[in-house]
RNA sequence: GGGCGAUUAGCUCAGUUGGUUAGAGCGCUUCUCUGAUAAGGAAGAGGUCCCAGGUUCGAGUCCUGGAUCGCCCA
């Protein structure tokens, strides 16, 4: 357990200090962090727990090569909550913190450092070791800053222990598991269509190509292309007019309509959509078909399109797939398989395309890695394009005019579409196939799918939308990228391509004859060893070389379950305890980043799940709905919010403000509202138990308790129960990932405590009650405890400074309902009602004009059964609340006015469907008086609906009340408060003389006086104001703590020699009060 | 273009299996209470529950289509 604290106080209900109840809770939160530090409170929690079950929670790597934000607070405070939760609850949680080191990101905050542009430029002018020395450098950049925030937020990780991507024994874990993947047949090279620069000369991320899209007007080409055999003519569409060389087949959609049409003289073949757009007024249809039947009926047209001089004139297919819509163009499109990644698919598919995807050179590509046509490609004179860019706009305008000249164009159109360029040059991408390695996933979809079915997933509709629908159309992993800064792919390959996966540091240095201390590029470039491969000949004994790629980051941190370890080199045991985790939380975006990439390698090493349970985050965005950008000026800086409000606030904000995944409007102001409602109602309430139990330490240390009264001991047990329900409902929803309810709920309660129990309790407290103390140090100590996983560090200010037995809350056990008391669900429902009937009481004082302060005679009080029960038990409260002498009850409102019956729709919608409008005015025809009577008696009531009979029960009918003669009615639903608001001469008199008080106590404020000041006192004015003073009089001194009271007009002896004199009026009456602080020397 | 989510008062958000007159907090107006609280309480103003169809005796809630915003993917 935790170490216990020696200086405690000589009282368990004294607090230790004194508490200042403007505390500005940033400067606390400091101090509350140097306690945590100097009693090394996140160690103990864990040593505490020591021999205790793990639950298991993952960190998702941030990247520190640039500063945290406040999405990223965000993420660290949900992060931070469950694993605080769970340790209070009995496990061990180690935290092991995680860096994501490697990546695309890194190298252009690199290439930027060093003002270079290009991969030509960091293989020539910098070279890859000194590239990647920046990179290592780079990586930590804003180390400092994330460790700094991730210790001002309250995030207990442990950051001394963390793993970083970048380690040795990181990357060889990731070789090992790269290994069994290929042992298992799941890895290859091939081909994939990607993003790609021409004038950088590489691929693109898709988080770099969405940076790039600019909208642009590009020439949209009609082509006529006749089919073989035949004069009819397909209308083709393309937007990319320099792919048609690189045209292998066109497509349409099997199951949309194509028309056949004459125009003019020719025929033509399109979608039955596309012809009036297209061809307009002037065509003539002659046939209808579907995609498939146009197929089966022409099966082949006449190509290539372009002429091609490796390439003979001939028929090339029309294949039909579902990608094909007529919502623009003309319904077929031109496929070009190097060119488009549905091309690709599609002529893969296709046994009528000569194309093997896992023979790379069978792919029809004749454009170079530059962007340049090739040799192949030649105009109508038979000159080749040779050298010419793709993307020039006079390249194309040739082409489209060589087109024209051969007859096979149709028409050319501007098309304006928004076109991905590349970021750092601007030049058009081009949609590219590049050789890539893969590891067959798509092999494994039904595991995947499988594995996803026994995760939590919050909110739970990510399971079967998003990301279940990213599992069912799962594509191969495209592993590789041609980069440098990554973990090396480790495969070997010699001349005759055979090819070897490394597994290990060990193996590649038995096999090489080398160690190297890093195994980044360059270094491991440079290792080779001969071939093993042995097809019956012996071993080949080519040299083996590594290829040049690395490998996608996003693998990296899916393998850190057990590359976090170094597993399976070492830590087998730590491993096998900590996998799976029972908790991951990361935002939405990470659907197909690292939720993917964890399950994906899992599964991949024949593992169950990785994760049992994950909370996905939304965005946050800015007070306008828009998304938080640097470049837009509107972020929320971290600092700002919790230099401002502190952490607590920021934390508060983020659980309870909306559920998580819904993402965030997010403003300071909105976080100080937050602070305002919740955390200083909680310290205005705990400052009050401090600064009473302080004032009456005399009667809390010394004499025994007196026990409280009936009504008092129900207050307290009222408050307890509602503590103890709110400790179970708080631990039920934080074990199902809803931080927001279990926020609400502490806010409530810390709500009730502060505006009912205190407010019930507060001369108890001036009287030094003990059971008042005991009661709310127990409700606070418990609010401490529940909320010590949402806001740390207040909770530990309330914990240290009323109990302080641990060295911090966070040691504590998590409260369950029984520690904090039994249950008591009839009181709590009885305080509701009669908190309920308050409400209602006022509401009808306020419609009457009648103040608080005036006593009237009676509150009637509607209610039946056990709500009559429930209310009558709490009758004084309800009697003191409303300040009216006596509270009746009455079993109904007939004693009151006249009632209204309605029909109970829920319970009767049912049974009379249809003949629900005919019952419901039946039962509005019933006389009131006469259904109340009969339900009172226990009876049912008889309606003829259509003709027949039916009874109704009290539950099928809603009574109500119309206001009646003589008493204001407030009601609601089945109940009502009716006041009694004739005012006779006693009541007036009380009344007047509560008013009386009150101008006193303002004019004792007016004087400048302290609260504990006696007062000598002459009151003088209306003598009807002074006959209600002298009716009254003990109640008046007692209240004003005035030793002499004289009473009489202004020629009275002593006003005169009154310190401070002034005029009230009350009731229209005039109320002269002098006063000055009486002496030790005057008459008592 | 596809998938997912959202849309309720000026603002931030609740709204259970469909049920009579849709709620809270903040802000605004008026009143009120006050030996903790720049607090609390009451009343008032403020809503075509994004739109249009449909199912149903009955729709903020279920279905279909659409709009707008966001995310992911093409």
């Amino acid at each position: 357990m935790g170490r216990p604290v020696s200086d405690r106080p000589a009282h368990p209900l004294m607090p230790r200090h004194e508490v200042d109840p403007r505390q500005e809770l940033p400067a606390l939160e400091l101090e509350v962090l140097e306690r945590w530090r100097e009693r090394d409170v996140f160690a103990e929690s864990l040593r505490m727990r020591a021999g205790a079950k793990q639950w298991v929670f993952y960190e998702g790597p941030p990247t520190a090569n640039g500063p945290p934000g406040s999405h990223h607070v965000l993420s660290r405070v949900f992060k931070d909550i469950y694993p605080r939760f769970q340790t209070m609850r009995g496990f061990r949680v180690e935290r092991k913190g995680g860096w994501d080191c490697h990546g695309l990101p890194v190298e252009i905050a690199v290439e930027q450092k060093l003002g270079i542009s290009s991969k030509a430029e960091i293989e020539e002018k910098i070279g890859i070791e000194r590239f990647n020395a920046e990179c290592r450098a780079s990586v930590f950049t804003f180390l400092q800053e994330w460790d700094r925030l991730t210790e001002r937020i309250g995030f207990w990780l442990d950051l001394e222990n963390a793993y970083r991507t970048l380690d040795e024994s990181y990357i060889e874990s990731v070789w090992w598991a790269l290994a069994q993947i290929d042992g298992r047949g799941l890895l290859y090279e091939g081909h994939k269509v990607v993003p790609y620069c021409p004038r950088c000369e590489t691929t693109l991320s898709s988080h770099e190509v969405a940076l790039g899209y600019r909208d642009v007007v590009d020439p949209s080409v009609f082509l006529k292309l006749p089919v073989s055999g035949g004069e009819d003519r397909l209308l083709v569409w393309t937007t990319t007019p320099w792919t048609l060389p690189g045209n292998v087949a066109v497509a349409v959609s099997p199951t949309a309509r194509y028309a056949r049409v004459r125009v003019a003289d020719e025929i033509f073949v399109l979608a039955d959509a596309r012809v009036q757009p297209v061809l307009g007024e002037r065509s003539e249809v002659l046939e209808r078909f579907t995609g498939s039947e146009l197929v089966e009926r022409y099966g082949h047209y006449r190509g290539p399109i372009f002429n091609l001089n490796d390439r003979r004139p001939g028929g090339l297919p029309i294949l039909a797939d579902a990608f094909v819509t007529t919502e623009d163009g003309t319904g077929i499109v031109h496929l070009a398989p190097a060119f488009g990644e549905d091309d690709y698919r599609v002529a893969a598919a296709s046994s009528q395309v000569p194309f093997d995807p896992t023979q790379a050179h069978t792919l029809y590509n004749p454009v170079r890695p530059d962007g340049t046509y090739d040799a192949r490609v030649l105009d109508r004179h038979g000159d080749s394009y040779e050298g010419r860019f793709v993307k020039d706009p006079a390249l194309t305008d040739e082409l489209i005019a060589d087109l024209r000249e051969r007859g096979l164009l149709l028409e050319v159109r501007d098309y304006e579409h928004s076109y991905p360029h590349c970021w750092r040059c601007g030049t058009p991408l081009l949609y590219y196939a590049k050789p890539s390695w893969y590891i067959a996933t798509s092999k494994l979809r039904d595991e995947l799918l499988a594995a996803n079915e026994t995760v939590g997933w919050h909110p739970q509709h990510v399971k079967h939308g998003r990301f279940g629908d990213w599992l069912q159309n799962n594509v191969d992993w495209a592993l590789s990228r041609e980069r440098y800064w990554g973990t090396p792919l480790p495969v070997w390959r010699c001349a005759r391509g055979h090819v070897h996966v490394i597994g290990s540091f060990a193996e590649l240095e038995e096999r090489s004859g080398s160690a190297l201390e890093d195994h980044h590029r360059p270094y491991v470039d440079a290792l080779e060893f001969p071939c093993r491969h042995d097809e019956g000949e012996g071993a080949c004994g080519q040299p083996m070389r590594r290829v040049p790629e690395v490998i996608d980051v996003w693998f990296d941190s899916g393998a850190m379950p057990f590359a976090q370890h170094h597993f399976p080199f070492e830590n087998e045991a730590v491993f096998e305890e900590s996998f799976p985790a029972d908790f991951i939380c990361e935002a939405q975006d990470q659907t197909r980043g690292w939720f993917y990439s964890l399950l994906a390698v899992a599964t991949l090493l024949s593992q169950p799940a990785p994760y049992r349970n994950v909370v996905c985050l939304g965005l946050i965005l800015d007070e306008e709905g828009q998304k938080m950008s640097k470049s837009k000026g509107n972020t929320v800086e971290p600092w700002q919010v919790l230099d401002t409000y502190g952490a607590d606030a920021f934390r508060w904000y983020f659980f309870t403000s909306k559920q998580p995944w819904d993402g965030y409007r997010f403003s300071a102001e909105t976080i100080g509202e937050g602070v305002r409602l919740f955390l200083k109602q909680l310290w205005s309430t705990y400052y009050f138990y401090v600064l009473y139990a302080h004032a009456s330490a005399d009667e809390l240390t010394g004499s025994p308790a007196k026990a409280p009264d009936g009504a008092d001991r129900d207050l307290d047990r009222w408050a307890l129960s509602r503590t103890a329900g709110t400790a179970e409902l708080v631990a039920e929803r934080l074990d199902a990932y809803d931080a927001t309810s279990a926020g609400r709920a502490i806010a409530g309660l810390v709500d009730e405590l502060s505006n009912w129990y205190v407010r019930r309790s507060r001369r108890r407290f001036w009287d030094g009650e003990t059971a008042a103390f005991e009661t709310l140090r127990t409700c606070l100590l418990t609010v401490a405890k529940l909320l010590a996983p949402f806001c740390p560090f207040i909770a530990d200010e309330i914990y240290e400074n009323l109990d302080g037995t641990l060295a911090s809350v966070h040691l504590c056990d998590f409260p369950k309902g029984a520690d904090v008391a039994a249950r008591d669900e009839e009181l709590e429902r009885a305080m509701a009602l009669a908190r309920e009937t308050v409400r209602l009481g006022l509401g009808a004082r306020g419609k009457a004009k009648i103040k608080v302060r005036q006593p009237l005679g009676e509150a009637v009080v509607v209610a039946d059964g056990r709500e009559r029960e429930a209310i009558e038990r709490l009758a004084d409260v309800v009697r003191e609340e409303l300040n009216v002498r006596t509270v009746r009850f009455v079993a109904a409102a007939d004693e009151l006015g006249s009632y209204e019956v309605k029909a109970n729709y829920r319970t009767l919608g049912p049974r009379f469907g249809k003949g629900m409008p005919l019952a419901a005015e039946a039962i509005a025809a019933l006389d009131p008086a006469h259904v109340a009577q009969v339900l009172r008696d226990g009876g049912q009531i008889g309606i003829a609906v259509a003709g027949k009979e039916h009874t109704l029960t009290a539950e099928e009918l809603i009574l109500t009340m119309r206001a009646p003669e003589g008493y204001s009615v407030e009601r609601e639903g089945a109940h009502a408060v009716a006041l009694d608001l004739a005012i006779d001469e006693a009541l007036l008199a009380e009344g007047r003389s509560r008013e009386i008080v009150h101008a006193v106590q303002n004019a004792r404020k007016g004087a400048g006086l302290q609260v504990e000041d006696r007062i000598d006192l002459a009151l003088g004015g209306d003598e009807a104001l002074l006959a209600a003073a002298d009716a009254h009089r003990d109640y008046l001194v007692g209240e004003t703590l005035a030793l002499a009271l004289e009473l009489g007009d202004g020629t009275g002896t002593s006003s005169a020699t009154m310190d401070h004199s002034e005029q009230a009026e009350i009731d229209g009456l005039r109320l002269s009060i002098s006063l000055r602080v009486a002496r030790p020397t005057s008459s008592g």
